[in-house]
DNA sequence: AGCACGCCGACT
DNA sequence: GTCGGCGTGCTC
């Protein structure tokens, strides 16, 4: 025994301390340490664990009267060291983090640690003492004012920079809505250019003049700098910090402790910032709460837009959810219980676009007129019309945007002598022909190679690109429109850092006629001087196996159809091109009457009628394994290993586990994937059917171990299925 | 997840 | 004779 082991044994404290472990690692709740102190829960310490020293964060100082200790006293390891010099971690924080971890099946710990900045995690109490002190210097020197001084300057009525703009009818009717105030969670449902930017800055102004933090959480931040740059110019006296996965491990670490310690005003965040610690938060607001980048898709699949409106709900401060394309669930829940929705939410529209521009005039170009048109012809890369339509605004000196949703020059090469297709390897999916730098890339696990010259297979010289990616499309353009600049954005463009500003500047400069894109470009950025959008190939999402296929293509278009004329001396003649096989469907007609509201009833009957979201609650049991055998294997005996349970809930919740069948990409870089899906009229009785279950799917997982199972997880709330 | 221990092939 | 492959098992 150490000196130290002998002093804790005078009046050692029993500490409940969570720490990094997933649960296969069987380490579930919360583990005991021992500690000279009683230190309160949220404190971060440094503890053994194994034989290794981890960080962890203090739940609860004595465990619950009651429950048998695991451990006796003699055989806890004590506390390390404590991280102190950092307030602890607030109760809502854990309140939180503890909810999210229930309702997403995992890990205490796991989740806890996950959402603390990834460097605090690496630090030991010495090395976050000198970081904390340079930041304490840092701040101390910063133009900015200390919060509480800004506050007081704010109070006495102190009013600086550029007056703000006038407000329209709707946004001051939105805001006195949102004055009135509630519990309940304001849905603000503002066609693009309706200025929700707007109302959301006039309620954090009023939340920051109450000296409180506001959190604003964003889908990408970097496709919208549009937005960052515009609350930094409002709010130029307050410190605004942003979170998200771009920015350094030190930054990251720098803005989260502002954020703790109260000295940040206003977090700008992704997905990640719903976690952020904030002692005296007053609003949070979510912007394109129906984008999809809001569910994390890895790991601990949460909900960050969910958590969002329960994080309020527990803290007691207002939600605003905004949208001009809200996600089928928060409609749902912003329609009256009269009109057969939940009427959780308050709904808040604003249909208007200011400065009274239009949004563009939809035209459904029907590909079966064009296709007798040109019957015994080569049929042109674009039809005529559209065409036509984009060389009329070269001519007139006006921007085109030409989207596209697939990277790369074509999705596949083909040998036409023995049927050769340029497939991946180790993945069940075709690499796709790059002609940029002449390679042939899968998608999925990034495997790369020179595209060869000849038939890998029989030796064929003649192999050619099968279908058109943004690659092709700008090649073709820019041989059908001589004397136009074509341009093109999406993920390959982007890569090298500074290129997509770079590319963005030259289309606002006017240094590109036709702009070629996959939805990134259609989403956050506003383009002035674009006068027609089209849609080449958007018949794929009306056929989808995926529920969710519909609302998020109807989505994309109307903010594609938003980017637009945002101009009003433009607007007027502005146009959306869908280039469609089925002019006819549902989905194009409500999209060019701009009708979300019939689109949306349409959905959710169809959602009503098949059982599924919001009517029903959803979960996925995916699991990765060696062989599809071992994948599926897994899940058939985890199915039949709950059987019980399943036959214990009540009948009326209709609770249901479909069978286990591959996942849409089977094989990704070797690895097998397949998938179950779960069921639940109640999403009560699905929540605590997945944690009885998921403690004999662990064992079930031990056991499958050995005949090839890699990985498994539950994804509530599954996005794509 | 880490990080150990543990038992079998090609190297100084 | 060792270095090292990754299978199995444990961490309050």
């Amino acid at each position: 025994m150490t000196p130290a082991d002998l002093r804790l044994d005078e009046a050692a404290v029993r500490l409940g301390v969570v720490v990094e472990a997933p649960q296969h690692s069987g380490l579930l709740g919360v583990l005991d340490y021992l500690s000279a102190t009683p230190l309160p829960p949220g404190t971060l310490v440094r503890v053994p664990l194994g034989r290794r020293v981890v960080t962890g964060v203090v739940w609860a100082v004595l465990p619950p009267s009651g429950e048998v200790p695991v451990r006796a006293t003699e055989d806890l390891k004590a506390v390390i060291e404590v991280l102190d010099g950092l307030p602890a971690l607030p109760s809502a924080w854990r309140q939180l983090v503890a909810f999210a971890a229930a309702y997403y099946q995992r890990g205490l710990g796991e989740m806890a640690l996950m959402v603390l900045p990834p460097e605090l995690r690496q630090l030991d109490a010495v090395q976050l003492q000198r970081r904390l002190k340079r930041l304490d210097k840092a701040l101390a020197t910063a133009p900015v004012a200390a919060p509480v001084a800004t506050v007081a300057a704010t109070a006495a009525g102190d009013s600086t920079g550029a007056p703000l703009p006038e407000l329209s009818a709707q946004q001051a009717l939105a805001l006195s809505a949102l004055a009135a105030g509630g519990a309940r969670p304001f849905l603000l449902w503002g066609s693009t250019g309706s200025g929700k930017t707007e109302v959301y800055l006039r309620r954090a102004q009023e939340a920051l003049d109450a000296g409180q933090q506001v959190l604003m959480m964003v889908p990408e931040i970097n496709l919208t700098p549009q937005l960052e740059a515009r609350v930094a110019e409002r709010f130029a006296g307050r410190r605004i910090v942003s979170l998200h996965s771009g920015l350094t491990p030190a930054q990251r670490l720098r803005n989260w402790v502002m954020a703790l310690q109260g000295h940040a005003d206003l977090v700008l965040g992704t997905r990640l910032s719903v976690f952020t610690p904030l002692p005296r938060l007053g609003l949070i607001v979510v912007d394109e709460e129906h984008d999809p980048s809001y569910k994390q898709q890895d790991g601990a699949r949460y909900s960050a837009r969910d958590l969002a409106v329960y994080r309020a709900h527990l803290e007691k401060v207002p939600v605003m959810l905004g949208s001009a394309t809200p996600s089928l669930e928060s409609w749902h829940n912003a329609l009256p219980v009269a009109e057969g929705g939940s009427g959780r939410y308050l709904r808040l529209d604003m249909p208007e676009r200011i400065g009274g521009g239009d949004m563009p005039r939809v035209r459904l170009l029907d590909q079966n007129h064009v296709l007798k048109a040109t019957m015994g012809q080569e049929p042109p890369p674009l039809s005529r019309p559209l065409l036509d339509a984009i060389a009329q605004r070269v001519e007139r000196g006006e921007q085109s945007l030409v989207l596209l949703n697939r990277r790369g020059y074509a999705p596949v090469l083909h040998c036409s002598d023995c049927g050769w297709k340029s497939g991946c390897p180790h993945c069940s999916a075709w690499r796709v022909f790059h002609k940029a730098d002449r390679t042939l890339r899968c998608h999925h696990c990034g495997f790369s190679e020179r595209v060869p010259r000849a038939c890998p297979d029989c030796g064929n010289q003649d192999i050619q690109p099968v279908g058109r990616g943004t690659e092709r499309l700008e090649e073709q353009l820019a041989a059908a429109l001589p004397g136009a600049r074509v341009g093109r954005i999406d993920a390959d463009v982007t890569k090298l850092k500074g290129a997509l500003e770079a590319q963005l500047a030259s289309v606002h400069a006017g240094e590109v006629d036709v702009l070629v894109g996959t939805q990134m470009v259609a989403k956050g950025h506003d383009f002035r001087r674009i006068t027609l959008v089209a849609a080449v190939n958007p018949d794929a999402a009306l056929f989808a196996s995926d529920f969710r296929a519909a609302e998020r293509q109807f989505a994309l278009l109307l903010q594609a159809a938003g980017r637009a004329g945002r101009d009003a001396d433009v607007a007027g003649h502005s146009e959306m091109w869908v280039q469609t096989w089925h002019a006819t469907h549902p989905l194009y007609q409500a999209l060019q009457r701009y009708d979300f509201a019939s689109f949306a009833t349409r959905q959710l009957q169809e959602r009503q009628m098949a059982g599924l979201p919001p009517y029903a609650s959803l979960a996925m049991l995916r699991a990765e394994g060696k062989t599809q055998e071992a994948a599926q294997g897994f899940l058939e005996a985890a199915a039949s290993a709950v059987q019980d349970l399943v036959a214990q809930t009540p009948e009326a919740a209709g609770l249901m586990l479909y069978p286990a069948v591959p996942t849409p990409v089977q094989r990704v870089a070797n690895v097998e994937r397949a998938q179950l899906m779960i069921e639940c009229g109640q999403r009560a009785v699905l929540q605590r059917f997945l944690s009885e279950a998921q403690a004999v799917w662990l064992a079930q997982a031990q056991q499958h171990r050995r005949s090839g199972l890699i990985r498994w997880a539950v994804d509530v709330d599954p996005l794509a299925i």
